[in-house]
RNA sequence: CUCCCCAUCGUCUAGCCUGGUCUAGGACACCGCCCUUUCACGGCGGCGACACGGGUUCAAAUCCCGUUGGGGAGGCCA
């Protein structure tokens, strides 16, 4: 690593779906690391064992592939400063946490979950500012030295000054004050073992060289801490760059209940790579020249960061698909796109997937593209009056529906044997005949009351564009508030846990 | 509730740093007209914003303060 060479790094958690939102992070690393002749790295943030999937990893990886933004170090391909994964650093976390711990700049603490949740309820309560109440910083050393050696459950908690002020330099943001008492004692080292992301992610971009931190705006409130930890570990912080979040069309940050945010999905419905990463670069930048249709190229060699408007830009899919039209219209010649549907979905592999469900459906060879449309559509037209599972109104239907996309998400497997037992456990649980229960599904997902086999073809579609169309279809059915959801959720894990 | 961030058309944004050239420019969406066997594309036009209130100044979208609004964070998630 040369001295003054330009290091970034995108950091996704494998928890869940491939999300734009971490495409349009690793897009403006990548573009400002590629500008400035510097080096991209992809880091993986597994330290949640709980939620972290080897499955959800593989998709990241894929969707940043498909996306064309190669990284010059990371976990697939190595690199100087390996291993790019965390969940295989446990051992270097762990000696800097002893060092900390030796140092006196951290402590063990050995509240209860239980503890720590009482006491939150009540800061809530009183309407205090919500934080840990330092009780185990006056444990003495001694007695705690005894008590993690007796074995007794214990995290790492980092100190942090009780008073006085901090200042965050941030490339967008310029100065950032915080007073140190707004910010609380960091759990640093969780009782499995594995640290918390400030601790990892301040041990591995030092030891990785990373030049600039360049990540969404939710991380500003912990820039402090993560400073601390620098201070602590007498290390020469990177510069910090934060990034607005992409929003839903209400201004919140961008959500899968309100948009679909997986990358996967904006593959299956027929979106380019380079149409995807064109918009997320103009949410916030704009070439020089006003020009609103660049390519990856031209982005790297134009993007200054202080030029990046800090605004939330609001994930406009009108916009995009208006986008993705002029690359189909300008860049593409008859015969280039008729490779490119290949590519997409239009081929031998597809139908030798679809014809085993429409050989017996077909009356004619050319009954094919009525019935099976909706393998090969974004969005399908659909009657919210066909909409309708007996017994259930249509209020009803929408909690079904939704309980259904939770249970698909947590589904490892989205193979019809899978998706079979889950609706026959569904149906089970709603108290409806299969046959019934399934009924509302065709039309939610083909637009047609009759279809080829429901769970072969929800195979066919997809995880994302499955779920997609079931969100749509909630809609369809006049939604479901805020306050109903939250019953809804009760329901669901007194339902299924 | 506490802290932090943000604020130009419905949306993405230019302009703001270096006040006057801004009766605020472009794009998406929408509406109308033209082209056209339909639609789409394309062309032309329309609708449409400096959140509000104070300052500073000869002059403020641009600088300062306040208010309001929006967002984020406050997890043994990241």
């Amino acid at each position: 690593m040369s001295e003054g060479e330009v290091r970034v790094r995108v950091a996704p958690s494998p928890t869940g779906d491939p999300h734009v939102g971490t495409a349009y992070q690793a897009l403006f690393n990548y573009a400002f690391a590629r500008g400035r002749g510097g080096k991209f790295v992809l880091r993986i943030e597994d330290t949640d064992r709980a939620r972290s999937t080897k499955q959800s990893e593989e998709a990241i990886l894929e969707s940043l592939r498909w996306l064309g933004l190669p990284w010059d170090e990371g976990p697939d391909v190595g690199g100087p400063h390996g291993p790019y994964r965390q969940s295989e650093r446990s051992e270097i976390y762990r000696e800097h946490v002893n060092g900390l711990l030796k140092a006196g700049h951290a402590y063990r603490c050995f509240c209860t979950v239980e503890r720590l949740g009482e006491m939150r309820a009540e800061q809530r309560a009183k309407g205090e500012m919500l934080g840990y109440d330092r009780l185990c910083r006056s444990v003495a050393a001694q007695e705690s030295q005894k008590r993690a050696n007796s074995r007794e459950s214990f995290v790492v908690r980092m100190k942090v000054p009780v008073e006085g002020h901090c200042v965050i330099h941030d490339i967008l943001h310029g100065e950032v004050h915080k007073d140190w008492a707004s910010v609380d004692d960091q759990i640093i080292l969780k009782s499995d073992g594995f640290p918390t992301y400030h601790l990892a992610n301040v041990v591995d971009d030092h030891l990785m060289g990373i030049t600039h931190v360049i990540r969404g705006e939710e991380w500003l409130n912990s820039v402090p801490k993560h400073l601390k930890l620098y201070e602590y570990f007498g290390w020469t912080p990177p510069l910090f760059c934060h990034l607005p979040l992409l929003r839903n069309e209400d201004k919140s940050k961008l959500s899968k209940r309100k948009n679909p945010t997986s990358i996967h999905y904006y593959r299956r419905a027929g979106y380019f790579p380079q149409a995807l990463l064109n918009f997320l670069g103009m949410m916030g930048w704009l070439m020089p020249n006003g020009e609103e249709k660049f390519t990856l190229e031209e982005m790297c060699e134009n993007l200054k960061l202080e030029d990046i408007s800090l605004g939330g830009p609001v994930f406009d899919r009108q916009k995009l698909k208006w986008l993705n039209a002029r690359y189909i219209r300008e860049d593409y010649t008859d015969e280039a796109l008729h490779e490119e549907l290949e590519r997409w979905a239009i081929n031998r592999e597809m139908n030798g997937r679809i014809v085993p469900l429409a050989h017996m459906r077909l009356q004619t060879l050319a009954d094919w593209g009525y019935l099976t449309a909706a393998f090969f559509a974004d969005e399908v037209p659909v009657n919210p009056e066909d909409l309708l599972m007996k017994g259930k109104t249509a209020e009803e239907l929408a909690g079904i529906f939704q309980m259904t996309i939770w249970k698909l998400e947590e589904l490892q497997d989205f193979s019809k044997g899978f998706l079979e037992i889950l609706f026959q456990e569904l149906a089970e649980k709603f108290e409806v005949k299969l046959k019934q229960f399934t009924m509302p599904y065709y039309v939610a997902l083909s637009g047609r009351k009759a279809w080829t086999p429901l769970f072969d073809s929800m195979e066919v579609l997809g995880s994302d564009m499955t779920r997609m169309r079931l969100r749509r279809a909630i809609d369809l059915l006049g939604g479901i508030s805020g306050k109903k959801l939250r019953k809804l959720e009760n329901e669901y894990s007194a339902m299924f846990d």
